[in-house]
DNA sequence: GTAGTTGCAAAGGATTTGCATTAAG
DNA sequence: CTTAATGCAAATCCTTTGCAACTAC
């Protein structure tokens, strides 16, 4: 498990021109150490629940800095909620219909950088979400 | 541009154990002729202003009914709302940073429906979504 | 009749926003 | 000091739900 030092977080967050106050050291803390894509809802529980300072609007607001930054990623799901994600490498997502967990998948060895675009469009990036049943899930619905 | 008679609409309805009620007739045929990925509320727009019989629940839950029986696939892009797509074969989808618009684009031939998912997991399908800018933004922006 | 569908308005849930207070350099 | 960030609550937007009225067999 990631495990940087404060240090290591102030500099990212400063490198990124954020400036590196308690609550958002926190919260990019907290997803450096939890590759589970939480949720902003998420992550205001489990940190506010250990330390109350901190409030959900906070947590909303920096995540959005952070995307915003280029430090973490969202996905979305189709789930009412958008998770995040600091693996900034290309992978792709695995879904359970199920219990609504998300794992990270390798992406096969493609050309999904290099879609078929229209003359003149340029892409930024390429999302891959793959949606089925955990193994788990599977073996309890008998799908 | 799509274009079928009512009755082939009806049928397609039928066929998939959905009563063809005039609303669900109006909202399956706007979606086979209106192939930009419009939202629930673009649905409702455009039927009600023609119409007047029709609400926003009702396309709220005859859209819902129309996924669940696979007629027609949801994208969801991380805007706040859901877009629908009749095209149901496989493909990618393209939306611009800028405007927000999605365009189809075709999957290059590669091995999505096979990523190398965990022992026992089941894939019952992929979504791959490239972010980047059209044409038009691109050169209205100097991208 | 009876079951299923519609419309309306209200509720629900995620996210954003306004503004007074507080913290950081 | 001065600017920017925080916290709180209210607001907003999308979507779902409850329920009475309606429609179609």
């Amino acid at each position: 498990m990631t495990n940087l030092a404060k240090d290591e977080i102030i500099k990212r967050l400063q490198q990124a021109g954020i400036k590196p106050t308690t609550q958002r050291v926190m919260i990019l803390d907290y997803l450096l150490r939890n590759l589970d894509h939480p949720s902003s809802e998420k992550i205001f529980q489990d940190l506010h629940s250990q330390d109350s300072v901190l409030s959900k609007a906070t947590v909303y607001n920096t995540v959005n800095i952070l995307l915003d930054k280029g430090l973490v990623a969202v996905l979305e799901t189709g789930d009412e909620v958008a998770h995040y994600d600091v693996e900034l490498h290309e992978h792709a997502h695995f879904q359970c219909h199920s219990c609504r967990k998300i794992w990270n998948v390798a992406l096969p060895d493609m050309e999904v950088n290099n879609p078929s675009l229209p003359e003149g469009f340029i892409s930024t990036g390429v999302q891959v979400l793959v949606k089925g049943y955990c193994v788990d899930c599977a073996n309890s619905l008998q799908v």
